[in-house]
DNA sequence: AAAAATCCCAACCGCCTGTAC
DNA sequence: AGTACAGGCGGTTGGGATTTT
């Protein structure tokens, strides 16, 4: 009946991954593909799970990332879909080119939420914080209709330099400023940042014997790691700056 | 300069949904 | 139709990095 099971979890390795592994990952993946999660660790030769396999694919290896923190309009969109849509992170990363939904819920734990208190908004409502000390429904109510124009001129914290990315500033905090140099708006760029960051942990000059895996051509790459159609995610449109390698994103994702 | 406090993020955990059998 | 599993999702946490005292 049903499925195999995933795998089994004696023996398993946990915890930060090494450099060996994530080779181990990014070549057979980009190598072959994958067919089921489940069989990845095992073909790719990791003492991991294929739950741990993928997230560490999707949220750190996955060369059309950008790294970095989010822009300032990043940052809008964000608070935009989180007031649509909740805390679905998945569906705000899907409207997000290279980020992913781990990176903006940590950062929506991390900063915007942290803005939006300061400024005097509920950030699961999206709504004004009543204050006990300041009760005026007058003001209550000239501050409600949205929260990207009106909430930063909230009473409270008017001297809080960080409302500036809802409020629409033009040079943000200094968060959104470093931002600005990290996310670079071009996939192959953010990806030579992915690289930048990457090649701190992982060193990745060392393990491909190239100058940078984001500025290898991909395609030849693949070719050189013995693309044998795999399980057939290999050959298919991808990623916009590598039209010649042709991942199936849906596929791999 | 050292210690303490705080911040940040990668990774894990457990639940839910869709689907293969 | 029912069962069991894979994959996906959101919440949480451990620990390294950074800042403050």
């Amino acid at each position: 009946m049903g499925r195999q099971p995933c795998c089994g979890k004696v023996g398993l390795k946990k915890g930060p991954w090494t450099a060996e592994e994530d080779q181990k990952l990014v070549i057979f993946l980009l190598s072959n593909g994958h067919c089921c999660w489940r069989l990845v660790p095992k073909l790719a030769g990791l003492l991991r799970c294929g739950k741990s396999c993928r997230l560490r694919w999707t949220n750190y290896l996955r060369p059309d990332l950008k790294r970095g923190l989010l822009s300032e309009e990043e940052e809008k969109l964000v608070i935009d879909l989180h007031e649509q849509l909740g805390n679905r992170w998945s569906k705000i990363a899907a409207r997000l080119p290279g980020r992913t939904d781990n990176e903006i819920k940590n950062h929506w734990n991390t900063h915007i939420k942290k803005k939006l208190k300061k400024m005097g908004i509920d950030p699961v409502t999206h709504q004004p914080v009543i204050s006990l000390s300041q009760p005026d429904p007058l003001k209550q109510q000239q501050q409600e209709p949205s929260i990207s124009g009106a909430g930063a001129d909230d009473e409270e914290e008017v001297d809080e330099e960080e409302e500036a990315p809802v409020s629409g500033q033009p040079q943000g905090v200094a968060c959104s400023a470093s931002s600005a140099t990290a996310v670079s708006p071009s996939c192959s760029s953010s990806a030579s940042a992915s690289a930048a960051t990457l090649g701190a942990d992982v060193d990745w000059p060392d393990l491909f014997e190239v100058d940078g895996i984001m500025d290898i051509d991909w395609a030849g790459f693949l070719s050189a790691s013995g693309d044998d159609g795999g399980c057939g995610a290999i050959g298919i449109d991808m990623f916009d700056d590598y039209p010649d390698v042709g991942f199936d994103q849906q596929v791999w994702m």
